[in-house]
DNA sequence: CGTGAATTTGATTTAGCTCAAGCGGGGTGG
DNA sequence: CCACCCCGCTTGAGCTAAATCAAATTCACG
């Protein structure tokens, strides 16, 4: 599972059997559930196992701002390695099992295995990339757009994590409130964004779970290009819309 | 120069000798020059030296998005050693003295230093910090907010580098259009707001030149916490508005 | 002194927010 | 097992803050 993880940076040899000795208590947790709250400090690393887990900020006046989506293999949280209070909170979406890994393990792991040291810098470097994308979202598309490029996005990583079905189905367990807040949009305004994503015959979004009817699609009309997402370099081609070629099978776990 | 940055997270003896030792060509750029365009590949970082120079990402319909600036010291763009394209371009603002440094100078000194290769993944870490805010900016506050946000910020971070003024004024070689792509707002709409901000004797903002009347004030009525900026704790105390505290005299290079 | 860019100002439009009310479905407790 | 209830979704009707459009003015600079 973090392998998973790592393989999508670079890495070899017996770093990931140091990662894989990683060892840490696997938890499950409602839907909902702080797991980390904003201004404090953590022994623990969490690292998702199954399930969702955003990363929000709150303001002053009660609105929240989203400021990231963990997924299953994602290590959430970089920031706690510091030492520093994290300045923002954690909560699971639906519910997930979620496991915590002792910081200082981690840490150990990264003096002895440079490699490994590396390959969590670039993750952090990932992570920013994803911010500044999600950043031009927020602050410079449309409504519709924004919706589109998000679901992209999510689509795509969960594909590269083999979590998206062969019928381009995958869970989705947000709310529309959860997407607004996002994107600094209003649960008003996603609602009809996604009224009209079904209308056109562009997606299928219910109970959770959401299917991409025409991913090329959905990537053009929203200007999406996969890049900064930086994905595991499998053809060293280009760009490539990459809507398919399926031959990445997925071991769904 | 180096040191400065590089001090604000963490380090140690030798591992200044090796970063001194990191010779760049410095050049200076006219305003608004591209260091670094978008979808390309480079050899060197930028090391911003004198000046200003801002990372933005451009859309299909011409609009632009600042996704963050870089002031004297900044290390700019952090992503050129990972080999990957960049997903983002890079232009000074001002005029702008820059050091080139081939990017396998730093990764050797990475690799023999590892508490350099940490300092450089904290260095990302608090990228990712300033983005997270800068997303809750355009997604969240208004815009009155917002601009004395980044005010703020900018206050913060020209300060830590000693670039402040005792009378509290620095360089702010920003267009009204510059901030406004910064924020994802409106020229016209930044305006205004700067209006409303000298006219209640908050700032003074003429020939790139900004004075801040009352900084606490202003990081009052914006909601502005500094620790997502991870600078320097000086004082293990806390969160402190760090308004006052002119204790920390610069050497101005 | 002239020129183009940046700032300022006003008028108008509209996209997206707010407010509000009805609907539906899944889970809980009786 | 059924009814209820809460939460999330949906829909409609204004409303307003900010975008847009446009033009005047100032400023920096050659």
């Amino acid at each position: 599972m973090i392998a998973k993880l790592e393989r999508l940076t670079e890495l070899s040899g017996p770093d990931r059997t140091a990662l894989e000795n990683l060892s840490g208590s696997t938890q499950s947790f409602a839907a909902n559930v702080d797991l980390i709250r904003q201004g404090t400090r953590h022994e623990t690393a969490l690292l998702i196992v199954e399930g969702w887990a955003c990363r929000y900020k709150l303001l002053p006046d009660g609105s929240r701002q989203i400021v990231g989506f963990a997924i299953p293999g994602d290590l959430c949280e970089a920031q706690i390695f510091t030492g520093w209070r994290t300045d923002h909170a954690v909560a699971t979406l639906g519910a997930a099992t979620v496991s915590m890994i002792p910081i200082n393990q981690i840490l150990a792991a990264m003096d002895q295995r440079p490699r490994l040291a590396r390959a969590f810098w670039l993750a952090a470097l990932v992570d920013a990339s994803v911010l500044r994308e999600w950043l031009v979202n927020a602050g410079r598309r449309a409504p519709y757009d924004q919706v589109a490029h998000l679901l992209c996005e999510m689509w795509l990583r969960m594909k590269s994590v083999g979590l998206v079905s062969a019928s381009s189905r995958f869970s989705l367990p947000l709310t529309q409130s959860d997407l607004a807040d996002a994107m600094g949009l209003t649960p008003v305004t996603v609602n009809r964004v996604l009224q009209k994503l079904r209308q056109e015959a562009l997606i299928t979004l219910a109970g959770g779970k959401l299917t991409v009817l025409d991913i090329d699609r959905l990537m053009t009309l929203s200007g999406f290009d996969p890049s900064y997402l930086h994905l595991l370099q499998r053809q060293p081609a280009g760009v490539r819309p990459a809507g398919v070629s399926s031959r990445n099978a997925e071991k769904p776990s």
